[in-house]
DNA sequence: CGTTCAATTGCAACTTAATCTCAATTTCAT
DNA sequence: ATGAAATTGAGATTAAGTTGCAATTGAACG
């Protein structure tokens, strides 16, 4: 079951695995892409067992802390999640028209980025690079 | 004067160039370096002119239309802007134990980032990049 | 100069995401 | 089953940023 890692996680601190941590990882592992938190809640609302905002935000923070979601950005309106349990590390494409999320993986840049880091002596953990424009739908439409 | 390109912008669209604004063009161009809007807001407070809070959000949010100021980051707190205008491109590491900010610029990288480009057929006019670790001076630190 | 009118200002109320408080409840190890 | 510790939910709270509106200001024109 996805939750087992979670509660490893759990566990390893002292902490529980309830049922409505349950319905919060539940809810996430059967979302595909990304999710912003108010969404999230909403969902789990109309769920089968329910959890209060704040349990779901409780939640989502020690998702994060535990590895297996990573927040990715900020948008205009709060947070943005992902799913990174199962997941390869990707960077985004956003258009700016009509707010489509493209997903890209290069080992080019990894491997750049690594030699950034190696230069300023720079121990790098993680990174978002996030290339804002006009996706091939808008462009179109814009001609 | 550094208001010269801004003026333009603002009569270009029939708005007004106010002491009120500025200040708040002053104080940013008397900065180096990234800047939050709060703390903008107080160091005008403590100037001569003054402005207030919705005058300085206001401002702003024309100096980013006006592409003299970008908004880099939405950190934990509220958002992170920098002066574009005479500043080159750059990335950004962020240690994540002491906060310091890298900046660093990789023609390389942008290379690979116009090709990623190219092959999704996506017309990009702006990225972030952010690599988040421990810079040198703490990984020094905790050994 | 002074008039005129649209643009601007400041204040305070508002919005929205997210966190916190705390009494009541649940969990898990024993 | 029991008890200590963790967790929950409801609502209050915080903080960034925006907005509505009456009063004020700037600049274009005569």
């Amino acid at each position: 079951m996805e939750s087992k890692t979670f509660q490893d996680f759990l566990v390893g601190r002292g902490l529980k695995l309830t049922k409505e941590r349950m319905a919060v990882v539940g809810e996430i592992f059967s979302t595909h892409g990304h999710f912003e938190p108010e969404h999230l809640y909403f969902k789990i609302r109309g769920s089968g067992i329910k959890a209060s905002r704040a349990s779901v935000y409780r939640t989502l923070n020690l998702l994060v802390q535990s590895g297996l979601v990573e927040r990715i950005s900020r948008s205009e309106k709060g947070n943005v999640y992902e799913l990174t349990f199962g997941h390869k590390h990707h960077d985004h494409m956003v258009c700016t028209d009509c707010g489509e999320v493209i997903e890209f993986y290069s080992e080019n840049l990894e491997t750049i980025q690594n030699d950034i880091c190696t230069k300023y002596s720079f121990e790098g953990t993680s990174h978002t690079l996030e290339i804002r424009g006009q996706c091939r739908t808008c462009r179109k439409r814009k001609k």
